[in-house]
Parts: structure tokens; sequence; C-alpha cells
DNA sequence: CGAGTTTGACCTGCGC
DNA sequence: GCGCAGGTCAAACTCG
């Protein structure tokens, strides 16, 4: 996989529209704010690539960990870190996409949901698509007045 | 049967 | 240099 010339979204305030779930905070971290962009490369078998790729954070109040954000997300692991708690690693399921996310919970208040997602989709949201084709088609069909 | 989850092992970075 | 902690892999397992 390679790093392609990402939108760097570093700095930027992200402003979630709380439809179903209530978003408490989101947090911009920098993630290719030079210092991470440090080529520390691995010579090893190109496992634990330093790229430079942008990282946001957001803390969700919700039930359950998985926020359905309209990706497909798969588990690849799950390990017991301090604080004792267990942040789960997700990745997205699309082949051409490498956005990873991982999932903890709050050991202070376990019903707020910490989410860090850490690169950007370079592929349409199909389930986003899915809802919003309808709706495009009606405003294309508006638009013609 | 395929996609997704679980779980233990393995690897690497970093602090001491 | 060593040990610990965090992050990833991959085989086995489960569920639809």
């Amino acid at each position: 996989m390679e790093e392609r010339d990402e939108p760097r979204s570093q700095g930027v305030a992200i402003e979630l529209e709380s439809a179903g779930r209530d978003v408490i905070s989101s947090v911009v971290l920098g993630g290719s704010t030079g210092s991470s962009t440090s080529s520390k490369d691995k010579g090893k078998n190109g496992r634990t690539k330093k790229v430079a790729r942008p990282r946001f954070a957001f803390q969700t109040r919700s039930a359950n960990d998985i926020l359905d954000d309209g990706y497909r997300w798969r588990k690849y692991g799950q390990k017991a870190v301090k604080n004792s708690i267990y942040p789960s690693y997700y990745r997205c399921t699309h082949h051409t996409c490498n956005v990873k996310k991982q999932v903890q919970r709050l050991s202070k208040d376990t019903g707020i949901v910490v989410t860090t997602y850490e690169g950007v989709h370079n592929h349409p949201c199909e389930k986003l698509m899915e809802t919003l084709s309808p709706l495009l088609k009606q405003m294309q069909f508006l638009s013609r007045f």
C-alpha cells in the first residue's frame, strides 16, 4: 500500500452533527505536524510504516463501542493497556482504504467512548451513498427549475 | 461458505 | 542493554 497525498486536516476543528448520538467533544491530534514525519523508517519487511497521516479523535456518549459512521470496520486486535481499559483496534474493510481507528472507553465514565481515527477514507461511504442517492436525485430534479 | 471476531503470540519503540 | 507497554498479525472460531 503506497501512501498517497492525503488531505492533511491538521488544526481543523471538526464539527459533527449529533444525529442520534451526542458528540461530547472532538479533538484533532496533529498527526502530520512534522514531528511524526521523521524518517524513522523501519527496514524490516515494511511493517510499522511511519506514514504521516491525519489523526483525529473525538469522544461520544454511546452504549455501543462502534459508532456506525457508515463505513465497515473489521476488528484486528484488542489489547489490555494501563488504566484497566481495553482499547479495540479496527480497520476499514475496503481494500484500497487503510484507515484505522482505535476505540476505547473512559475508565472514569464507561458510557463515554473515545474514537481515534487514523487516516482518511479514499473511497465513498457506501451506506452514506445509499442514503444520499435518492436525495441527490431529488436535488438534481429540483435544480432543473 | 464467507465475512467478521477473538485471542494469544510476536514485534517494535521508548524509557530507565 | 533491558524490560515494559503499545500495536499488529494471523490462526482458529463464530455467526449469518
